[in-house]
DNA sequence: ATGAAAGCGCTAACAT
DNA sequence: ATGTTAGCGCTTTCAT
């Protein structure tokens, strides 16, 4: 009907969807008039059934096998999820590809997949043997966000170091000089090590006090409770925890102890979750920004799917959380 | 090939997986053992197209205009939407229809979604005038959640009085008989008059103190600063909140009067909300099991495209939370 | 730069 | 209960 109303072939018309310079202006501007008119948008099933895919582009959530410490077995992780899917939707939306939702522990699982989908965009990949695994199942893949250091993959990552020198500037702001920092499994994970390395190197590593001890509330809470005469004492001045669940326990600690957090000590967490609404007291906090990680994941993704040229990988900053909780 | 492998013809491979009863159990079989052979999965485009319709169902965020008071504005209410899509994707990954995700806020938005989708499963609808905007689409929906009254429409609601007769229990069961309970906008939003209408009914209108200042931390705080010394007497043994949050404020204040909380003052909230993991102590909560609710609205949907007799609405039961946070 | 035409995998109407 | 067949809307070769 569009080709017909706009004088031309059905070939032109989509053309003009799928390869806008490939048309003279001329017709190029009389089809778009007439699908206007028309109210016409173009069918995306039909279009992948005749590219022979599926025309479905996957965000896939990489499910971990049960590990020393993973945080999306946290509800709150739902809320990271969330953001990351309206990102990516953002993106696929005006593409001719439908957005799935997978998960998937093994090959297995992503040999289902290969019939169902043209692409991958692979959700908190953080370990090398899963960057494999997805390069493995033969289709195109951006994996993201722990994966600064996958060289080889494409990829789309956090600057976990960045971050932590975001942190340390958090704390510096609030006239810290020589802080705490609670952190845990720093062989395991990788992304832990970077936030600390990032913090040391903004710090000094003579000026910091590492308390390696465990993630969560718990443990933030007994490592700060055991610093606590340092603190009286300002010989530490500050704290930063590896993520805020931690940092938040640390804060209790304070409370108990008679420090009133940010006031009498600064404290930053990371990872700028949003239950601040039910705490007792904010916290400084560094936002990774999945959103944008997964934003441009997907541009990739679909730059290469569409055979236009894209960069092999890409670095979202972090930036220092906006809304004090 | 399936067909051909299973010694059948294309159409009874369709109606294998279309509408099963109608092929021979003989045949049945022989084609699923050549498709589990040949790792054949029907094509949703193909079949989208042939159907002559999108072939995708759109989970459709109501988006609601700035009002008095509306939880989603939390960042936390992408915790719960993330349950209710994952809970949709196990009844739609199944079926011909592919899953879509979209927000409306009006007519305009809702025309937009008309080519491009069968049927909408409609998230969140709270007012009249958000079920006759869908039902004016012409697109076949399921509103769900707080739509227990909106008879005429097809629904699937939770049960806000039953959660109210929960949370009574919950607090019942902890040796209360004379609460208190923090609410507002009662004119304005129908679940929390329906939260209250159950509890009270629970308890009997006598006994409960009602508190209609308003809701949110701040809001719970000050209701239960301002009930202390009733509390300190035992003239009120306890304390209910409309949701969470608010109930989190009063937990403070009950901190704050040298009260601890669940074992001086039992405390309920409602929504089972995933910020426990950083609060100083624990809250008894109602789930309005919100998977459970739109798988239900999912499958209804569903049985309504696929020509399948369907009950008209359907009321799911909350829980009280059995993680006590 | 544009058009003609084939065909992607499926479903539904029709025939048996 | 099952087969035959047309055609959904689009993309892509192949011509021109």
């Amino acid at each position: 009907m569009v080709a017909s109303a706009s004088g031309v072939s059905s070939a032109t018309v989509s053309r003009v969807y799928n390869n806008p310079g490939s048309v003279s202006a001329e017709k190029r501007n009389a089809v778009f008039k007439a699908a206007a008119k028309l109210g016409y948008i173009p069918n995306k099933s039909a279009s992948a059934l005749r590219r022979n895919g599926s025309g479905i582009i996957t965000l896939l959530e990489i499910k971990k096998e049960k590990r020393e410490y993973y945080w999306a077995e946290l509800s709150l992780f739902k809320w990271f999820y969330a953001d990351v899917l309206k990102a990516v939707k953002e993106v696929t939306d005006p593409s001719m590809f439908q957005l799935n939702l997978a998960t998937a522990a093994n090959a297995e699982d992503l040999g289902k997949l290969k019939g169902t989908t043209d692409g991958l965009i692979c959700f908190d990949v953080d370990r090398m043997e899963e960057a494999e695994l997805i390069a493995d199942s033969g289709l195109p893949f951006i994996i993201g966000h722990h994966t600064k250091n996958y060289t080889g993959f494409p990829r789309c990552s956090t600057d976990n170091e960045a971050g932590g020198v975001l942190q340390a500037e958090l704390l510096k702001k609030a006239g810290c000089t020589r802080p705490a920092y609670i952190t845990a499994h720093l062989d395991a994970v990788e992304p832990h090590r970077d936030r600390l390395n990032g913090f040391l190197s903004a710090f000094g590593r003579e000026q910091v006090t590492i308390i390696e001890t465990g993630v969560g509330r718990d443990a933030g809470f007994k490592a700060a409770k055991g610093i606590i005469s340092e603190l009286k004492s300002g010989r530490i001045d500050g704290i930063a925890a590896v993520n805020d669940i931690t940092a938040t326990g640390a804060g209790y600690a304070l409370t108990d102890a008679g420090l009133k957090v940010q006031t009498d000590i600064p404290l930053a967490g990371y990872d700028n979750m949003p239950f601040g609404i039910a705490l007792p007291f904010s916290l400084l906090s560094i936002d990774i920004n999945p959103a944008g990680i997964y934003r441009s994941a997907a541009k990739m993704l679909l730059e290469e799917l569409t055979g236009k040229a894209s960069q092999a990988s890409r670095i979202i900053s972090p930036f220092a959380a906006s809304n004090p909780f």
